[in-house]
This record gives C-alpha cells, sequence and structure tokens, in this order.
DNA sequence: GTCCTCACG
DNA sequence: ACGTACGTGAGGACC
C-alpha cells in the first residue's frame, strides 16, 4: 500500500515530482500554470445547501490533499467577528461557498431577523469540516489564515497544517508594499476582485455580511478561496526557486498559530485604573489650556498644529520658525524645546501635548478595546507589517506603550496580571548592537559583550580616550547615540540633530569611531554593494529585505542606504525573537504560564505566582538560545527578566 | 484621505 | 546640491 504524504500529493497537484524534503518544487507548473487556468467567473461557483454535496468536496479535499479556506464573517475583529459562512477551492476555477447564517430582512430594530434560505446548519457543518480541518495530510491554504484560524478556534476548530499565501507573498516580496489579496490579485493575476463595498455598502448605512444575499455571497466568497488557491499555485514553486523555502518555513508559517494563540489570550486591562488616569488628564489639559491662552493672549485650539505656528511665529515673531513641504509652520517637540527656553508657551505647550497624547492614545482608546467577554485586551499581530522582519501590532497598538517618562510609564501600571498570577518580562539586552558587532565582525565589541561590560561606556573609552573608571554620564550619553546612529545608517545631520550640536563636530565623532572600528564602515559600506548588486539584502537568518531604491539618484537614495545598512541588524534580531517564540508553546509546556505579548525585543508572559521561577528559567534558555542551531553568533545573547503584578513592575 | 505629531524598539 | 538618523501605529486637525 502506498503511503501518500503531504508533501507528495501537493506535488502532484503542481503537476511536478514528489521531493525528498519537506515542500513541493515546481517550477515548470508555475511558469505556465496559469495560461491553462479557467477565467475568474463567479458564475461558476457552487452553492453548498446540502450535506451530501458538501461531503463531495470533502472527497475531493481528502483525495487531493490541499484547500483552499476562506471565512466569512459580520467583522474584521476576529474576537468579536460571527461566522456566517465558509468557502472552499480545490482547483482554479473549482469553489464553493457554504452559507451558515446569512439573515433575511433589514436588520431595524423592527425588521425580520431570520435565518435566509439555502443554509446548513452551522454547527452540524462545522463538524463535519472538523476532522479535514485538523487532518495533518491536508494543507489548509488561505490570505492571511490566522484571521480564519482565530474565528475557528473560537468555535473550538483546530487549523493545521497551513499555508498562507500573504506570507508567501512577503516571504518572496518584503520590499513591495501590500500583500492584501485585492493587490495579489491584480498583481499576479491581472483581475480586480469583486470589492467588498459592492455587497456592504460603506459609512453609516454600510451591513454587515450576514445581511449580504447568498446568492451575492456565493460569487463574492468563493471568488476569494478561488484567488486564494491560484495564488498560491503561483507563490509555492518561486518560493523554492528563489531560495526562500527556509524563511517561509521557519520563520513565517509556524508563528501564525504562535500568534493566534497569544492574541486570542490577550492581556487583562484594569478599566478603573485608566478611567482615573482619564480624569486625572483631562483636569491637567484643562488648566494647561487656560495657562496656554493666556500667555497667548487669545484663545485658540492648543492641538493644532497650524494655530500654534500662527501664534508663535506670526503673532510673537519668534526666532526659528521653519514651514514644511505643505507651508505649515513646523511645530515638533524639538521645535518647541528650543523656543522653550525663552518663552513659556510653548513650554506649556508641551506639557499640553504629553497629557492629551497619554489621555487620547492611551487611557481613554485603550478602554474601547477592553472586551466585553474576556476583560482584556486583544490585539492583532501584522506579520506582514514591517519591511525587515519585525511585527507590528494594531487595533491596538500594544507595542507603544510608554515607558520612557514616569507619567506615561504609570499607564503599564493599568495592564495586570489575574489573581494568583504574575507579569513577566523578558527582554533581549542590547539585541541589535550585539548582532552589529558579530555581524561586523568588531572584535573589541565582541570582548565587551563577553565580558558584560558596558558597552556605550566601553565605547566611549575607546573614542574619546577616557578610562572606563573616569567615565561621566554626558561623555557615555554621546557614544550611546554614536552607537545608536551606526545601526540607523549614521549620518552626521542625523547625529548633530540627535545630540544638538554642530554637524561639524558630530561628523569629527563619526570619523573618530570609524578610525577606532574600521570594520564598521567595512560592514557597511559591502551591505550597500550587496544591496546594489542584488536589489535586496539579507538577515543572518536568510531573509531577504528589498532595497528597490538603492541605485536611486536624489534624496531618496540616502534612504535606501541607510535602510539597506539597518535592515541586516533590525531584520536578524527579528527573526531571532521569532525563532524564540516558535519555540516557546514546547518550552513552556507544562507550566501554568501562557505568553501574552512581543514587544520587538521583549516577550510578555502571565504565570501563576508559584511557577515564575520555572518560567524565566525556560523562556530565558529558549531566547538566549534562540539563533542556535541555524547561525552562530560570535556574542553571547542575554535576557534580562522582571515580574510583577502589572506591567510596570514587570518590565 | 493626508499631514502633523508622538508613543514604542 | 540635496536633505537625512532605522522600523512601526494612532489620534486629531484639516481639506
Amino acid at each position: 500500500m502506498e503511503f501518500r504524504t503531504l508533501s507528495k500529493r501537493v506535488a502532484e497537484a503542481l503537476g511536478v515530482e514528489a521531493p525528498t524534503i519537506p515542500e513541493p518544487v515546481a517550477p515548470e507548473a508555475a511558469a505556465d500554470a496559469s495560461t491553462d487556468w479557467p477565467a475568474i467567473n463567479p458564475d461558476a461557483y457552487e452553492h453548498i445547501k446540502e450535506m451530501g454535496a458538501l461531503d463531495a468536496w470533502l472527497d475531493r479535499i481528502n483525495a487531493q490533499g490541499f484547500v483552499a479556506v476562506d471565512t466569512e464573517t459580520t467583522s474584521l475583529d476576529e474576537m468579536r467577528a460571527e461566522l456566517v459562512g465558509v468557502s472552499l477551492a480545490v482547483a482554479p476555477g473549482r469553489a464553493c461557498y457554504i452559507p451558515l447564517a446569512h439573515r433575511k430582512g433589514s436588520g431595524d430594530l423592527f425588521g425580520e431577523d431570520v435565518l435566509a434560505e439555502g443554509q446548513l446548519d452551522r454547527d452540524a457543518v462545522l463538524e463535519r469540516l472538523r476532522p479535514m480541518l485538523a487532518d495533518d495530510a491536508i494543507l489548509k491554504i488561505g490570505q492571511n489564515i490566522k484571521y480564519d484560524a482565530k474565528i475557528l478556534a473560537r468555535h473550538g476548530i483546530d487549523v493545521a497544517p497551513i499555508d498562507d499565501t500573504m506570507l508567501l507573498s512577503y516571504a518572496l516580496n518584503s520590499g513591495l508594499h501590500g500583500h492584501g489579496m485585492d493587490t495579489l490579485s491584480e498583481r499576479y493575476l491581472s483581475h480586480v476582485p469583486i470589492p467588498i463595498k459592492t455587497l456592504l455598502g460603506g459609512g453609516k448605512s454600510a451591513i454587515t455580511f450576514d445581511r449580504v444575499d447568498v446568492d451575492a455571497a456565493v460569487k463574492y466568497a468563493a471568488e476569494d478561496a478561488d484567488i486564494t488557491l491560484r495564488l498560491w499555485h503561483l507563490f509555492k514553486p518561486r518560493l523554492h526557486r528563489e531560495r526562500v523555502t527556509t524563511v517561509y518555513e521557519t520563520l513565517e508559517r509556524p508563528l501564525v498559530p504562535v500568534l493566534a494563540r497569544m492574541e486570542r489570550e490577550g492581556i487583562r486591562v484594569d478599566r478603573d485604573t485608566l478611567s482615573r488616569m482619564s480624569g486625572k488628564f483631562a483636569q491637567k489639559m484643562a488648566e494647561l489650556e487656560a495657562e496656554i491662552h493666556e500667555l497667548a493672549g487669545e484663545r485658540f485650539n492648543v492641538g493644532s498644529p497650524k494655530q500654534l505656528g500662527e501664534i508663535l511665529f506670526e503673532k510673537f515673531g519668534l526666532e526659528g520658525g521653519k514651514r514644511g513641504k505643505t507651508g505649515a509652520w513646523a511645530t515638533g517637540a524639538d521645535v518647541l524645546e528650543d523656543l522653550a527656553t525663552e518663552h513659556e508657551l510653548p513650554a506649556r505647550v508641551l506639557d499640553w501635548r504629553a497629557v492629551a497624547k497619554l489621555k487620547s492614545t492611551y487611557t481613554d482608546a485603550l478602554q474601547d478595546h477592553i472586551h466585553p467577554d474576556t476583560g482584556r485586551v486583544h490585539t492583532s499581530y501584522v506579520q506582514t507589517g514591517a519591511n525587515t522582519g519585525r511585527l507590528a501590532s494594531a487595533d491596538p497598538n500594544l507595542q507603544n506603550i510608554p515607558v520612557r517618562t514616569e507619567e506615561g510609564r504609570r499607564i503599564r501600571e493599568a495592564f495586570v496580571s489575574d489573581p494568583g498570577n504574575l507579569l513577566v518580562s523578558l527582554d533581549y539586552s542590547q539585541i541589535e548592537l550585539r548582532i552589529l558587532a558579530h555581524i561586523a565582525d568588531i572584535e573589541e565589541l565582541k570582548q565587551a559583550f563577553r565580558d558584560g561590560l558596558d558597552i556605550h561606556a566601553m565605547t566611549a573609552s575607546e573614542m574619546f580616550d577616557v578610562p572606563m573608571d573616569a567615565m561621566t554620564p554626558d561623555i557615555r550619553r554621546r557614544a550611546k547615540a554614536i552607537n545608536f546612529g551606526v545601526i540607523y545608517g549614521i549620518s552626521g545631520f542625523g547625529l548633530a540633530r540627535n545630540l544638538r550640536i554642530p554637524r561639524a563636530e558630530a561628523q569629527a565623532f563619526i570619523d573618530r569611531y570609524f578610525e577606532r572600528f574600521p570594520g564598521i564602515r567595512a560592514y557597511m559600506d559591502a551591505t550597500v554593494a550587496f544591496a546594489r548588486e542584488h536589489g535586496h539584502v539579507e538577515t543572518l537568518f536568510g531573509r531577504r529585505i528589498h532595497t528597490p531604491e538603492i541605485s536611486a539618484r536624489g534624496p531618496r537614495a540616502g534612504f535606501a542606504r541607510r535602510a539597506a545598512i539597518n535592515a541586516p541588524i533590525q531584520g536578524s534580531a527579528a527573526d531571532i525573537i521569532r525563532r524564540a517564540m516558535i519555540r516557546m508553546p514546547a518550552a513552556i509546556d507544562g507550566l501554568p504560564a501562557r505568553m501574552l505579548l512581543q514587544v520587538h525585543d521583549e516577550l510578555l508572559f502571565e504565570v501563576a505566582e508559584d511557577a515564575a521561577d520555572d518560567l524565566i528559567a525556560a523562556a530565558r534558555e529558549v531566547m538566549e538560545g534562540a539563533a542556535d542551531p541555524a547561525v552562530h553568533i560570535d556574542v553571547p545573547l542575554t535576557v534580562d527578566a522582571g515580574r510583577g503584578v502589572n506591567w510596570a513592575e514587570a518590565h
């Protein structure tokens, strides 16, 4: 009897020999596959309204070992969305939609609100789909499948194994903007999908998908599955041909269930704490506003940079005014800080802005994100969010919760553990500088990290010939700015602005730095040369970051050059923490602990009090060893840990 | 919708 | 001569 592996069956579908290792290779099949495909035709899709018909689709899926899956719901917010229907595609042009919870009527308060005709029972269908969705031998293909997996997880259904066309696109082309289905369909299939707006309408009168007419929904939903499957047929062979299979299979795909889990866990946020803070901030803003109006001699909207600029630079004629591209006066914090040495108005505006930011973006907005059922805030990580391989966090963004000022940091007191639990934070110490030391192979820096020295003080000592025991905070501060500048693709202008020193002086620092650490300049030159030759740079783990503008002329060249220098450093750090996250579930299995958040170089966990030590030990080991065995990094990766009943204490 | 501003690593 | 530190997301003003 023949044992058919997943990859063999997938390979057959792609019309090629099965490979001996994990995934299929089908360059030839992909090269002309699209020419053989039927045109995308929404009228050709099947509306499943009987179990027998569904079983026929399942037979086909079981036989071929892969299927494109898409869910239709009532919301883009996976934690609140209700499942409305499921679509499946088994071959280009062969797709169906299973409506489950479409409703008749307008949805008005007094309107009819009963299930539409031509649907199957939702729970019965889910039970029928469940074995297939969890079957190890059947690949489930989705576009942003984390979304669908979360919806189905809420109905107790696991989806695995998976492929994701959005992530395939990202692995192949991180430099291109847009990995959404509409963009991909237009770019690769030259087809404009049915716009969701034609079904839902827009603005205030927009309806939810459960109010969409079933026949229209069949065309829309099945088309999405069809497009997803076609994109997969195009992308999957390119993965191997373009040598990014490992990145996709070790850094992208396995992260999906990990992120889905973290997002569903959420983090407990105390509404009363936020609400009290909002009240205090409102009071403070009112006081400051009165002072500001008094100082200005008139009432105006303090939140309007336009009005503020007119008062500062036209009414008062203050020096240092600059207009931006659009002709508006620049009133950013750096400008106001300069003015603040001579006038009280800009100083008070800075105070007002600090409070207004905390209130509007954090203490007010976060309250709206507390889930009514869980009492927790559930962010959404965007795996394709950053070109460098970093994650992005949205709705809400939990990667930019204040920490730098005392007042802001108090917002973290609202992020709390459940009773009997603690929050535990583990963060990589100086990971980007360590990676720089390794990539650029700077012996002094590497040794300093091995010796556990203060790296900024050590840099300062080398650069300014100051013995370590005679180091002053100000000299160290300058060296720190230079170290960060190097990571960002340093320029005299940028460093001068950051340190508020003359540009010539900043340039002299940089020259001195390169003199002292010639390997850094060599790394920068080599990286830019690599980008010019290949159109991309790479992380230590083979992730490619495309640099399409590296050979541009004019100011864009400078941006592209600095981004190219930064990308391998930022991207390698991103890869390392991804590797840690992927291994984490197995490492903490059995502990009463859950991973909640990632903030670029930090992982935040919630754990039962008496297991905190065990968790820290386990998680630290995973994080510190996360580059192994794929890459040997010639400096230790070290992780700092903290714990407490809230995020302020834990950090 | 775009710009400005500012929160984070 | 140009015009710049790298990577993000979000709120408010303004068009």
